[in-house]
DNA sequence: GATTCTAATGGCACTCAGTGCCAAAAATAA
DNA sequence: TTATTTTTGGCACTGAGTGCCATTAGAATC
């Protein structure tokens, strides 16, 4: 499935497996026997590699769920750092924050499962308050770059905290509906919002500056 | 400083301590020395009590620093249930999470610690969202109780979580500030909260049945 | 092609959180 | 004194997570 190959260019030994396969085999154990009724070994038996290489991957079985989200929000954060500067902050937001919960067709009833457990299991929900906490700190930044001020500042914090409350209601409301669409809710959430907050305090310094 | 007593009437032997007495030794250790750092086993010993009793007080070491959280909780349910049925909803709830949240001087310094613990370190944050929860089930239930709806509908759910967001605020001025009031804070956050949504929803049904 | 370098793997021993089980201790009730 | 009740404490066990180091499998160099 994921056959793993050489990086030309790159000495070492190859790795022997990926993020994202080992937290499908994760995810399907989970799904099967629970969560806390599976051992880390279960986990590292199937996927065919020792315990303490899969400890590399993942620091703890809480992480396994999430895949490789550090490279998900290295995504989310160049893509936010090369959007258009002339467009207004809202926008790019809308867009990134969409991008980033789109997944292709094939792996949709996965991402389902994902989210699932991540909203359901007991450890899972409380250790997610930190990956929310990483996310939330990519979009301060990004906000806080475009307003000129701290990501620690008001403005940036409440307007990431908006967008994770907006993603949290689109995904509740996808894992209640077998055939609803998760990017037309991310749309339709994105929309009320900004039906409800407007978009002033949101706009892109340059459209002031060009007035 | 805690000496346990008999209860009368009552057989089988007697606590050898309590939950307040070992929150407060696990309060000291864990602002001495981190709390990653210190192990159940020493916080076990300076209470010369053996770990496996230590368990039966506290489920998870993530528990010590909120003491007997439970009968915390009991207590506002049941200021709740017994408060007057003829008192807007959002006044019955504004004084009993002000209650919820009113220590004795003598305890304000420890529950600074307490509460700088459970906002600070990555583990305690994440184990908050379960406690969190907990408590918000609590308002939700009442709130539903008045309103003759479910807990779960999206009324009670959302009163109880601008209750918990109230607080925090409250907790994290407070926590910025060595001279600040507790009970002010809250009293000052839940005006702002209530200038801001109006009181209209969350009145009680008496008011309306009585015109 | 043999050697060297580099980066990942795997095994082992260890710490620590949390649990099940059961005997011992300490209180009340008969 | 004896029986009953409830808590305590010890012990062995499981499972997560870590430090250390030898081994492996590639790439790069000669």
């Amino acid at each position: 499935m994921d056959s793993v190959k050489p990086v030309p260019g790159r000495s070492g030994r190859v790795h022997a497996t990926t993020h994202s396969h080992l937290s499908q085999i994760a995810l399907k154990l989970f799904l099967e026997r629970g969560f806390e009724q599976t051992t880390v070994d279960e986990i590292a038996k199937e996927a065919g590699i020792s315990r303490r290489t899969l400890f590399r991957y993942f620091q703890t079985k809480n992480d396994l769920p999430w895949g490789n989200f550090q490279a998900l929000l290295e995504g989310m954060r160049n893509r936010l750092a090369h959007a258009d500067h002339d467009a207004p902050i809202i926008d790019v937001l809308r867009s990134a924050v969409i991008e980033f919960n789109h997944f292709p067709h094939d792996e949709l009833a996965m991402h389902r499962s994902r989210m699932w457990l991540l909203l359901n299991v007991p450890t899972l929900r409380a250790h997610s308050t930190l990956r929310y906490a990483e996310w939330r700190q990519v979009i301060a930044e990004f906000v806080a770059q475009r307003l000129g001020t701290l990501p620690s500042d008001l403005t940036p914090q409440t307007i990431a905290g908006a967008c994770l409350g907006i993603s949290l209601a689109a995904y509740e409301q996808w894992l209640g509906r077998e055939d609803a669409n998760l990017v037309e809710l991310f749309d339709v959430a994105f929309s009320s919002a900004e039906a409800i907050f407007g978009t002033v305090e949101a706009r892109s310094p340059s459209e002031f500056s060009q007035a």
